[in-house]
DNA sequence: CCCTGATTCGC
DNA sequence: GCGAATCAGG
């Protein structure tokens, strides 16, 4: 995949939005979150708002050459669909229940995370209107069966939560 | 462990 | 220019 005008001005909407390197490869499809990171720096438009982590300091120089950096199998591709198709049957729940209003990420046509990319461990929070082409899933990494990612966690069981406290406060 | 961005350097 | 590997940190 390259680095297309269209996808380079997506990077630099998303990037500008404050998305995380991450999320911004997993809406470009077919580059990682280096690569997106990589471009961001080489577009020159690294350090939006403040500098999230260091202020730039020396690092240590790499190994260098002594970094076999792994033959061939290191250009594979990792795209969150390959990986996740070969798991097993994805056991979805989530979706019957009438999905929260959450506008959070907002995912291309093109590359949406879809219900075949789910696995046993990603977040199954669904976003958008099933009903319409704007639906796709949360997608990042949760607990193993959980079925959804910490923050989804939190919208999904804070109902639930503060009923429980409510009934114990009130009897 | 999960994640974040930053940097180096072989390609 | 590209991006994996690595680093440094939350």
């Amino acid at each position: 995949m390259s680095w297309t005008t269209e996808r380079v001005d997506l990077l630099k909407k998303l990037w500008s939005e404050g998305l995380s390197a991450s999320q911004i490869a997993t809406e470009l499809g077919g580059v990682t979150r280096n690569a997106v990171i990589g471009k961001v720096h080489r577009l020159g438009l690294s350090g939006r708002a403040k500098t999230a982590t260091a202020p730039a300091k020396p690092r240590r120089t790499r190994p260098a050459t002594s970094a076999p950096a792994r033959p061939a199998a290191s250009a594979a591709p990792r795209t969150i669909g390959a990986t996740a198709l070969k798991a097993e049957p994805t056991p979805v729940a989530a979706v019957a229940t009438q999905p929260a209003p959450v506008a959070e990420l907002v995912i291309p046509q093109e590359q949406r995370a879809t219900i075949l990319q789910l696995n046993e461990r990603t977040c199954k929070w669904p976003i958008g209107d099933p009903s319409t082409d704007d639906f796709y899933f949360c997608g990042r990494n949760s607990d193993p069966g959980v079925p959804y990612c910490a923050h989804h966690c939190r919208i999904a069981y804070q109902p639930m939560n503060d009923r429980r406290r409510d009934k114990r406060a009130r009897g």
